[in-house]
DNA sequence: AATGAATGAGCGTTCATTCAT
DNA sequence: CATGAATGAACGCTCATTCAT
């Protein structure tokens, strides 16, 4: 992998990530970047040419740490059995997505602005479809899986809940046992968790015993 | 139901939600909407009070019709079979998550603008799980049902699989026959809830035949 | 005197007026006014053309009543002995502006949009400086007074020092003994008075014995 | 004296001032200012933070300069007798008005937006009201003076007189020789001199001989 | 390589006024 | 005769960006 960013400039993206999924990307000023960052407000075009390119940049960079990630957590379970495989991607996935909910609240929000990156995104997406794939095909195989659901579909679940989990707290957290903001997200991840697993393991046709 | 809105009014709300949710609330400028409602730019002001409360006033108007709209719903399946029941619930949501796309596009993204009306959201929200754990209760008691998931969890899974699937077309449309702009929503939608239904219904351990 | 206003129109001059005076002309919005009024913003432009034309009907309308006035005062004092005359005028002075500090307020600060109408103020002034010299001149041939200063520095003395008072009240009640808000025009007025009688009667040369 | 302000700000300060006394806070646009200074739009809130808060700097930077020229002024009367210095007080005060009238226009028009810094002209005035009161007694106690009049009253028929004059230009004109506008603040500058030389220097009962 | 001063465009809002009724 | 809905212009201000150093 090539070192595209200077240690400034990740620097510079880690603040705008967090307050861009906070506020929004017209919702945050180069100004409130920079001040954050105690950089000059010039340093933004100065970089990155502009605020709407640093946005592109900011999506390529976490995209690529993302990648990056998955493909460390794939080696890890290349060899297992397809139900635990699919439990450690489902708990992967979810995991990820509550690390990174900063990211992953902005990507299709503020998506708008970089429109033709959205691949990139797809690409990485098609990943997790692929290796669902594999994984149902070979559970199916070995009788362990009743059904073969569209992989995509899994997925979909999967992101889908957990994101809604994450952006709908006012709703979830009447359902969690602890409301404080530290212990929120650690117990909402836990439950989405274990309804996706069962959701999953349903529509596998999964034969427990 | 109280004509809280002119028909003027009801005009700016509809051309704003759209705008919104298609490029958020600060990107989104009164003059963007004015023009494309061919008013005035002070027009708003001058109807809301401000951009702000325009937004509060949006939401209201928006989550009114949705509770009207989902109290007649109600009623028309008052007296099914449970199973047919869970079906329903389940059309209804994701129809109405497309049709009203924009809406709930925006509601979880901006709603930063209007914090003290997610509680009416939250409310909503409630209604739907409260009939599905009657639905879910009903069907295990005639025992169509084995298990008994969690209703908030089904509703999660719902929602946040629909939205996904809105948000992210440029991911679905891969797994969709047809990719024109008319088409795709309607194949989407069909293949959502598809999914949904057997999903849901593996949860819930429906014997079918 | 042609009856030039209805009732309606005064009552909008007289709110108008006392605004004006407290927070400008471009500090005060026709909403302002007629708010205050009672009555549509369309009023004032319905009533007097424009907002600016109201402010000349709203300056002849105060110079004609205090022609008026000034013409009926002018009769209770023409028999007299000159000092007598001279200490009514300073007197009578003081107390119109006293009164009429709303309007004399503006007068001078507002006059920029109503520049041609600033002879008639001018014609007025000079009434009272007709006014003086003629008790000047009277006053010096009976030899109760001994200098003839020019009438037109005594007037701008008297209104002078009488407007100072009225509009640096923060400086002037360092001086008198109450500060509430309803005695301390009362004392000024007073305490001014004597000092132009004072200063008046000093620079006449007048012979109290 | 620190160096606050910087060249460009005071120059922004200047053409302010000019235009404020002229058409008054309101009447001025912050447009209006820029554009005469051959600036942007966006200088004033660059510079100072907003209009009002340029109020408010202007007033500070009128106030210091006013102070320290006073205080100058002061020293070079020190050793005088008070005959000749209550002379050159009043020329001095007459003098700045005149020179300053931009500034003393609009101190008691637009304070209405700076109510808290009045008190620092209030404390100037005071100032004065210390110097004449040190005048009068030496004057009195030496025997040049034969009355004591108060202060705050020779200050108060000093400052209202000359102010008159200066913003009743319509009026006062038509007893100066001269009416072009480079020769009438002149005159009138030597007009109401001489007789504010003649009332104060008659109410103290000067003994000229 | 980095800065801080300065810019022009655009923001949401308020203004005095007009117009259809 | 009077209204209230609606308008276009202008308001003070903030924005992302540029430029001279």
């Amino acid at each position: 992998m090539k070192k595209k960013f200077t240690e400034k400039q990740i620097h510079i993206l880690d603040i705008a990530e967090e307050l861009i999924a906070k506020k929004g990307y017209e919702g945050t000023s180069v100004r409130d970047i920079c001040s954050k960052a105690n950089i000059n407000v010039a340093m933004i075009s100065y970089y990155f040419g502009s605020k709407e390119k640093m946005m592109s940049y900011l999506y390529q960079y976490r995209v690529l740490k993302t990648r990056e990630n998955f493909s460390e957590f794939a080696d890890t379970i290349k060899e297992g059995k397809p139900e635990m495989q699919m439990k450690e991607i489902i708990k992967y996935i979810v995991a990820q997505l509550f690390k990174y909910n900063y990211f992953h609240g902005f990507v299709t929000q503020e998506l708008r602005h970089t429109e033709n990156l959205k691949d990139e995104l797809m690409d990485f997406y098609q990943l997790f479809v692929k290796k669902l794939d594999e994984v149902i095909k070979k559970g199916v195989t070995s009788g362990v899986f009743t059904f073969t659901p569209k992989p995509e579909d899994i997925l979909t679940t999967i992101i889908g809940s957990t994101l809604f989990v994450i952006r709908n707290r006012n709703f979830y957290e009447l359902y969690v046992p602890s409301k404080s903001e530290e212990t929120y997200f650690k117990e909402a991840e836990k439950k989405v968790r274990m309804n996706l697993l069962m959701s999953v393991f349903a529509i596998l046709g999964y034969a427990a015993d």
